[in-house]
DNA sequence: TTAGGGTTAG
């Protein structure tokens, strides 16, 4: 009788309230998973559900996830499944890394190279390299990889770490670890550091192996791109001129990242001039052209000048996308109207585009930045009950930032405690909003949840910034904490000092 | 995950 509730086909009852009621059940009837179901059937409808198995891990609190694994007995593991699983986690990354561990001595089921560089990944993040590096290897030993994704990730992880000599020495020498040098990883790499702002080290890095691996045209537009991100346009058009005199054919591509540069640099005259000369030398602009237009005079506050180009891109053989809806939209919030940006939010669905989380997100911060906070959380409710995309993370931020700036920090911990019934985890940005709020009032109870709050983010993996610690730690001093501000401190001294490691 | 467009905000 319960399998509609198990089913994944289920349509009617909304996605969270699905998840309650299968907790529900689980709670009360524990056996009915574990054992008295057959196999198949439990096992072929549970395996479906990655969010359910990622709530079940997040409930067990044993330390080798014995108690989850045991309830899985029945699940067939696949790397999708495994992958999804794991992605659900991302915000948990010590819980994700325990997961797939114990998976990995599973009978049966293998990981595959996906799902080691998702591990990988995580384990950068938590900045935990012992575990990192046994993963490669036991990677390379099982002759999974590594890849030069593997790679990209591995670099990416130390260069956000603020190791980027390291990452170049890394990417230098990742044939030692079984992985090719070739062109594709290294524009790879050079992405990695143009996309943390390392421009100048990937520009110089360019230099000397351009020749060596034979730099293509998308070698120089990550190159451009990068000069871009840092704003510095006079150094991107060099870039420009360099490849043709090598012979490269510049891309849309190329163009619309010179674009996208100029509005970013606020080079608005030179933006227009450039979007002018594409048109007229008879390049076929594309969506991505027009979208950055929009955008970009936008938030340069030139609102009519967006809305004339979004209404003559379809002139122009050129449809938009939702993207393109999104910039308009965003940029009716923040440079005019929350009212107008609504009414295109009903056109874009009157025209049979599917609004994604991003469309809602702006919407949600237009409502608040109004100060329209009941309009901005019934928003929030349509979007929960519209099946094609629920909150994510960004959505909540959004909306817990604002309620503890009008002063609403209950409420503001109310959506914390019940972020998509826990189908959302809370990253950095969440706690680093609530830690910041629980200081506006002065309240020591307030501190005392500060406290709370960083430990927790400790014990998901996340590493606190040091002004952070510090803040929490005077206040808890001044309003006479000193037991919670000691635990606090060892728990710092311990980030600190240990290298971080589970134990693989 | 080899390049380009929408989500933070003071």
């Amino acid at each position: 009788m319960f399998h509609h509730l198990f089913g994944s086909t289920t349509s009617s009852p909304a996605k969270t309230n699905r998840l309650h009621l299968r907790l529900l059940l689980l709670l009360l009837q524990p056996k009915r998973l574990s054992h008295s179901q057959p196999n198949k059937t439990s096992s072929s409808l549970q395996s479906e559900d990655p969010l359910f198995i990622a709530q079940l891990i997040l409930n067990d609190n044993t330390k080798a996830l014995a108690l989850t694994l045991e309830k899985c007995s029945g699940v067939h593991w696949s790397t999708h499944l495994v992958d999804a699983v794991l992605k659900r986690l991302w915000n948990h990354g010590p819980k994700a890394l325990r997961f797939f561990e114990s998976l990995d001595r599973h009978p049966t089921y293998q990981h595959s190279t996906s799902t080691f560089d998702y591990a990988i990944d995580i384990a950068g993040r938590l900045r935990d390299y012992k575990t990192l590096w046994t993963l490669l290897s036991r990677m390379r030993r099982r002759r999974l990889g590594p890849t030069p994704k593997t790679f990209a990730i591995i670099t990416e992880r130390y260069v956000a770490a603020g190791k980027a000599d390291r990452s170049v020495k890394i990417f230098l020498s990742m044939h030692e670890h079984g992985c090719p040098q070739d062109l594709s990883s290294f524009n790879m790499f050079l992405d990695v550091l143009c996309k943390s702002k390392r421009v100048e080290m990937a520009h110089s890095l360019f230099k000397v192996f351009n020749r060596r691996f034979r730099a293509d045209t998308i070698t120089y537009n990550i190159i451009a791109n990068g000069w871009c991100l840092i704003k510095r346009t006079p150094k991107a058009l060099e870039t420009l001129k360099e490849m043709v005199e090598r012979g490269l054919t510049p891309s849309l591509a190329t163009y619309n990242i010179l674009l996208k540069g100029f509005f970013r640099a606020g080079q608005l005259k030179e933006a227009w001039q450039f979007f002018t000369q594409m048109k007229k030398r008879g390049c076929e602009l594309d969506v991505i052209t027009y979208t950055t237009v929009v955008h970009g005079f936008g938030v340069a506050g030139e609102v009519e000048k967006a809305r004339r180009v979004f209404r003559g891109m379809i002139g122009e053989g050129c449809l938009p996308s939702v993207a393109t809806y999104n910039a308009l939209v965003q940029v009716l919030c923040k440079k005019d109207n929350v009212e107008n940006a609504l009414a295109v939010f009903d056109e874009m669905a009157k025209k049979g585009y599917v609004p994604n989380a991003t469309t809602y997100t702006v919407i949600i911060r237009g409502l608040c930045h109004a100060g329209e906070m009941d309009r901005a959380m019934e928003f929030m409710e349509r979007m929960k009950d519209d099946d094609q995309c629920e909150p994510n993370v960004q959505t909540y931020n959004v909306v817990i930032r604002y309620l503890c700036d009008a002063g609403e920090l209950e409420k503001g911990l109310d959506v914390f405690g019940k972020m998509g019934g826990g189908a959302c985890l809370p990253n950095l940005d969440t706690y680093n909003i609530l830690i910041g709020a629980m200081f506006v009032r002065k309240r020591s109870d307030d501190l005392l949840v500060a406290g709370r709050l960083l430990m927790e983010m400790v014990d998901k993996g996340f590493i606190p910034r040091k002004f952070t610690f510090n803040r929490v730690l005077n206040g808890l001093l001044l309003t006479g904490n000193q037991g919670f501000a000691k635990e606090i401190l060892r728990v710092q001294s311990r980030l600190r000092r240990l290298p971080r490691e589970f134990k693989l």
